[in-house]
Formats: structure tokens, sequence, C-alpha cells
DNA sequence: AAAAAATTCTAATCTGGATTAAAATAATGC
DNA sequence: GCATTATTTTAATCCAGATTAGAATTTTTT
């Protein structure tokens, strides 16, 4: 538990909220989500969602800050078992699609940075951009360790990656089942890494 | 080239539009990108997209039917060289990828299927499904002949065709670079396949 | 090269959903 | 219980961007 949200009624309202809209941008798409769609999962009328939120800008951005912050903490999570690399991606992989599948999800998919504000696109792609830099750094461990076979990390990292980013597309149903994504796409990805 | 785009003015006029709005789809995401975005690329005026399409929800509608078909396609091309289901798969592969980058992309990203209207969305859906269903008969020859080692073909299926469609989200550049992705794609992904 | 058809443009309208202001209700502290 | 603050609602606006009608232009046909 990287920062745990402040336990305010706001706090938690707020992210009831993110997540709230991030189901609705997922699965209906985001100009086919408005406002209204959104509070009406949280039995709110459209305007009150200005109480904790600029405007819907704003509410993308947050669940895309939200997003980059459930990443880093599944990395961070796996990177402090002191495993070996292949190991080390295993688990943070397994952690990242557990919160991704699980209650604390879902996590928005980052479709629409481009509409982001530029303050905001920009600090969204860093986020990104470090994401991208550390998975490969993961890589680079594990076959500096010997546990991962040789291989053009950019290509590799993109590949798995855009795998776990693609699974809220296809995967909506309950946390249950979602249990098995978690336990199975690890493995999945991670196959044609060993040595 | 299975049924060759009609030669007529209107039919070139109409992919180019499509391949210019799956551009500004791609990078700019769905809401972030007006009529006018699409038919600056091409040098007309917004009002001259409704020659070829009804509305901007049958643009997307078009350009989603169009990707299906490129997908299609490849897989086609590669089932016909009557090869083992390993060899098939990657074949496959390459030949979706080499045209996602290449001449004819940009390929949509299938991310606003909701916001379509109903018919069109159960159009879509169907044949959305239909190629997982034939990328899973794949994966299951493979297993069969041997080529390829047993697996959850259904999840293994989602893995890699996520890590496809996710191409474009990062993938902006010339079809020069954008070959090396079709080289290199192919073989990651198939990696952890192999008995 | 005139006539017909195809394509694009100009100049409005139209509209759904975002946004805002102010009032109403609920929660909290004293 | 009263005052203060936090949260939500109601009821309008507002507006970018989709859409449309008709005129203008370009292409094709004869």
């Amino acid at each position: 538990m990287a920062k745990k949200a402040e336990e305010t009624r706001f706090e938690l309202q707020k992210d009831r909220m993110l997540r709230a809209a991030a189901r609705c941008f997922n699965e209906k798409g985001y100009s086919g989500s408005s406002l209204k769609d959104v509070a009406a999962i949280l039995g709110l009328t459209d305007a009150a969602l200005y109480y904790y939120v600029r405007n819907k800008e704003e509410l993308v951005y947050e669940c895309y800050v939200r997003a980059a912050a459930v990443g880093r903490e599944a990395m961070q999570r796996a990177l402090h078992e002191g495993l070996d690399g292949m190991e080390t991606v295993l688990r943070y992989l397994r952690y990242h699609i557990e919160i991704m599948v699980g209650e604390r999800g879902p996590i928005a998919i980052m479709s629409e940075i481009p509409s982001l504000k530029p303050a905001h696109r920009e600090e969204v792609l860093a986020l990104s951009r470090q994401h991208s830099a550390r998975f490969e750094e993961m890589l680079n461990t594990g076959i500096n360790d010997g546990s991962i076979a040789d291989c053009d990390v950019r290509m590799t990292g993109n590949a798995i990656m855009g795998s776990v980013n693609w699974i809220p597309k296809w995967h909506h149903g309950d946390p249950a089942t979602g249990q098995v994504i978690a336990r199975e796409f690890p493995v999945i990805l991670t196959r044609g890494l060993r040595r």
C-alpha cells in the first residue's frame, strides 16, 4: 500500500468515482460515457461530480494517474522481494493484473491520453514512459542474471505490456473469474522469456 | 487480395478517408478527433465526408469493418499455405502486422465498439468474436499436430491478440520501422508456444 | 464544348452533453 | 439543538462539433 488513500469521506467518494469512471470508459468508451452515466453508478447526479473534479478532462486525467500509480505499486512490490529477474517480472505481472481485475479495479485503459490538455498529457505520458522503462530494466536484470533469455527488451516489453493493457477490453466479469486471469496470464506472457 | 476494392474514384477516396480516420482515432482518440481533423488530412472540408458516409458513427463502423476484413485476409492467406499450426500462427501474425504498419494502414483500434448503434455494434462484435474463435482454432490445430505445446487456448489467444491490437497505440512512425515490428513481433509472441 | 453526374464547399442550424449558479439537504462540531 | 461546513440537487446556460441544405465546382459523358 504505497500511499494509502486518506480515509476521509471525500477521498473515499472520489476513489469510488474514479473506479466508476474507469468502468464506464473501459466498457462504453470515452465518448460513449457521459458524466451522467458515471454519476448513475454512484447513485448521484452528474452535477455532483463537479464537487470532486473540475471537469471531464480532469476526471480522465485522474483515472490515468491512478492507473499509473497502481502499475507502479505492483512493480515496487515485486522488486522488493529480491528475486531474480524472471521471477520479479512474473510477480509484477501477477500483482498488477490482480489489482486490475480485483476489488480495486477496474483500472482505466489509457486510450484517450491525446485528448488531455497539454500539461496533463505530458505528465501522464511521462508516467507511462517511466513505467515502460522500468519494465525494460526488469527484463535486462533478468537477462544479466541469466534467468531470462537474451531478447529485444524494447519490443518484448511492448508486447507484454500491450497484452496487459488490453485485458480490460475483454474482461468485465466478476473478480472471481478475474483471479483466473491473474493466475494464468503471467505464466503465458513469460513463457517465451525462459532460458 | 480478398476483394480488391473497386478501382472507382469513389471507392479509392473512401478508402483514403477510412485510413485517415483510423489514423486520427488511433492517435488522437475518438472524442479528440473531429470530422474536420479527418477531412484536413485529405485536404477536404468536414462536410465533404458526408458524401461518403452517413455520419460519424458510420465512419467508425466502417473503420472497424475494414479492420476486421484486414485481419481476416491475413488469416486466410496464412491458412492457405498449408503449414503446420505453429508456422501458420507465425505467418498470420506477420501478415496482419505487416498490413497494420504498412502502406495499407493504419488500421483502427476497436476502442469504441460500445458507442456504435446496436445493429452495427452487434455486427462488429460478431466479426471480432469470429476472429478470436478462428485464432483459437489455429492454436488448437498446432496443439494437435504437435507443433504447439498444450495450453489454455482462450487465454493464450487473448494474450497474443491483445498485444497485436495494442500496437497502433505506441507505433505511429514510418512504415520502415514498422517492418521491424512486423519481423520481430511474431517471433516474440510465439516463442512461448513452442514445444 | 455543352450537358449530366459526381464531388466538394459555404454558410447555417441543431444538439447532446458539459458546465455553472444558486438553492436544498446532509453531516459535523460545539 | 444551533451554527457551520460539506455534499448534492435543480434548473438553466453554453458550446464545440455534428449535421444539413443548397450553391459551386470539378469530372465525366455524349
